[in-house]
RNA sequence: GCGCCCGUAGCUCAGUUGGAUAGAGCGGCGGUUUCCUAAACCGCAGGCCGUGGGUUCAAAUCCCGCCGGGCGCACCA
């Protein structure tokens, strides 16, 4: 496909005397005007002539310069078109050979991008309102590893806090009334909130409970550590179950604890470098200076009391991610609740005169809602919608329908979970991530329209051509690439693939692949309705059957970057 | 009150960083199955791109004001 672009871009800038990487094209708002456009108004001043006036003599021009694109002036436009024989040839042959690394490249050789994302809490089960981050960021670290770079997806779990005093000490008298062996982590969650009630109402056991904080956050061996590091390990042991199911790994595992020891440093880092104050018994960092906005909330970090804060945990942990992976970006997959901590962050390290602050990125998302608009996943409240529940509800209605559309699927269990889980991680990335998301259950059951399940049930019927192919033993004949009148706009979405990863990978935003799937998904279905692969000329169904080849693996690897299998039958 | 974000078809959203007649899905109406899986495809209806100004040859897109909605606003995370 860039050979194309190459090819007429180095004609134009001949002929115009401009740069040819100054040259910008963009696709035609109609895919019967042509393949690639080149609007005229930019060049109208430097050649000092009307727009429609260039498009005309270009064309005139250009038409000798070109060999397989016809170049067409409508009105300030002019308009490519490759000859279809030999856009497919090209298209499909670069598919063909680059095969599951179609789409990826090598730009990020050598660079790092640090990714922390999902970082659930511990001692609690995942509730839906972690989806967002963890799928946002999986998909990420997917799409940044195939371009080349060393992605660094870091789970920053939640397992430090006041809490965990009251947690241990509701384990040490509740313990035995729980059932803590085949859910350990629902059993937790009920005495954390017992624990929670018990500190507001019995003085006795909020002593006991801000003792043994203080004993765990002491770092000193024994019972309360003990006991702590069990609570990390079974609510890990939970956690991975529901992350295998969506495909989730976590190159590290680092919880706040982590990070313990190195806060005295980073404290004494901010103040060696001049940058803190004491304010009402605080230890801040002014910011009004760097950021005008941020004047009336300085950045805390210390407390009166002289604890550490959450910004303080996080400032030490971005310090060491710096020290140890000399990130190109370190992206911070978060609710766009938390913008005013990461502003405040950034500006801290940019009062510092850190120089790389730029690279840390806070890559923030919307609610996550319930029908009629309403916030979902409250901490406060006590009602949460579990993870695993959710995704359960969704694979059992996909079972159903896999049954009921295909009764004689024997391996109605796999696809169902494979289009369940497809539909319920396709759901969350399709729209931009500041989007909020509304989370209409019965929408994503539907599995019609704009879906995970509309993309692999595109997927299994080109897998399904394919199959029915091999067994008629047809393909087998030099093909004709001439038959492909009608595949333009399909086969020009088949060449854009790789620049929309690309694009996706800059902008930190894994809609832009949904989108795209979408679209060539209609490109797709609507071509292959209209155009029979078998049983046609031998030459012609030998082309066409490289076509769905070829379109098949764009949305196999389109779907392995957001997550969603790809399966070959539903 | 201050800061940030959003406002495009009845609903949910795209709109290639300023370009052609603003596009999809859902919902509505009407079609397509002796034909590679109808979870699909085709057609019709549906728009003052919140609103008023400005910049520009050109604005849904950039700037300012207003209206409406959301999130956040030092000793929680």
């Amino acid at each position: 496909m860039q050979t194309f672009q190459l090819q007429i871009r180095e004609a134009l800038a001949r002929h115009t005397g401009l740069a040819a990487d100054e040259l910008k094209f963009e696709l035609p708002r109609d895919s019967a005007l042509g393949d690639l456009a080149f609007p005229c108004f930019a060049v109208a001043k430097a050649l000092k002539k009307a727009p429609p006036a260039i498009a005309a003599e270009l064309a005139q021009k250009l038409s000798s310069d070109l060999t397989g694109i016809t170049a067409v002036a409508t009105g300030p436009y002019l308009n490519f078109r490759i000859a279809r024989a030999e856009l497919a040839r090209v298209v499909v042959g670069e598919i063909e050979s680059a095969a599951a690394r179609y789409g990826g490249s090598s730009v990020g050789a050598n660079k790092t991008i640090v990714i922390d994302f999902s970082s659930p809490n511990i001692a609690k089960p995942m509730h839906v309102g972690h989806i967002r981050s963890t799928i946002i960021g999986q998909a990420l670290h997917r799409i940044f590893t195939s371009l080349g770079y060393k992605a660094v997806g870091i789970n920053h779990i939640g397992d430090w806090g006041a809490q965990f005093g009251g947690l241990v000490v509701a384990m040490r008298r509740w313990k035995d009334t729980v059932d803590l062996e085949t859910e350990p982590v629902h059993g937790l969650l009920d005495l954390y909130q017992r624990s929670k009630a018990a500190i507001a109402e019995d003085p006795e056991f909020a002593r006991e409970a801000k003792e043994a904080y203080q004993e765990l956050e002491s770092g000193r061996e024994g019972p309360v550590r003990e006991l702590w590091r069990w609570i990390t390990e079974v609510s890990l042991r939970g956690f991975d179950k529901t992350y295998k199911r969506l495909g989730i790994h976590h190159d590290l595992v680092r919880g706040e604890a982590f990070y313990e020891d190195l806060l005295e440093p980073t404290v004494e880092r901010a103040t060696q470098a001049g940058v803190t104050e004491v304010s009402e018994g605080a230890l801040v960092v002014q910011l009004g200076a760097i950021d005008k906005g941020l004047t009336e909330t300085p950045c805390l970090l210390r407390q009166s009391n002289g604890t550490t804060l959450y910004a303080t945990r996080d400032l030490a942990a971005m310090f060491q991610r710096y020290e140890e992976f000399h990130f190109e970006r370190c992206l911070y997959v978060v609710g766009a609740e938390q913008k005013l901590h990461f502003r405040q962050l950034k500006a801290v390290l940019k009062r510092m005169g850190v120089e790389w602050e730029p690279r840390i990125e806070h890559i923030y998302f919307g609610l996550l809602l319930g029908p009629g608009r309403v916030k979902l996943a409250s901490r406060n409240k006590g009602e949460v919608l579990i993870l695993d529940e959710l995704i359960d509800d969704v694979v059992n209605e996909a079972r159903r329908v896999v049954l009921e559309k295909n009764p004689a699927q024997r391996d109605a269990d796999t696809i169902a979970e494979q289009v369940g889980i497809g539909a319920i991680i396709f759901n969350d990335l399709k729209r931009e991530r500041i989007r909020d998301v509304v989370f209409d259950k019965s929408e994503i059951l539907s599995f019609e329209g704009e879906t995970g399940p509309y993309v692999q049930y595109t997927h299994a019927r080109l897998a399904s051509i394919l199959r029915k192919a091999s067994e008629a033993g047809e393909g087998g004949a030099a093909p004709d690439w001439t038959a492909f009148e009608e595949a333009g706009p399909l086969l020009v979405a088949l060449g854009r693939f790789p620049e929309v990863v690309q694009s996706a990978a800059v902008h930190a935003e894994p809609s832009e692949i949904a989108t795209y799937l979408l679209s060539l998904g209609r490109d797709i279905n609507a071509w292959y309705v209209q155009n029979r692969v078998l049983g046609q000329a031998p030459g012609v169904t030998a082309a066409r059957l490289a076509l769905v080849r070829a379109s098949k693996t764009v949305i196999a690897n389109g779907l392995r970057l957001l997550g969603p299998a790809a399966p070959d039958e539903m």
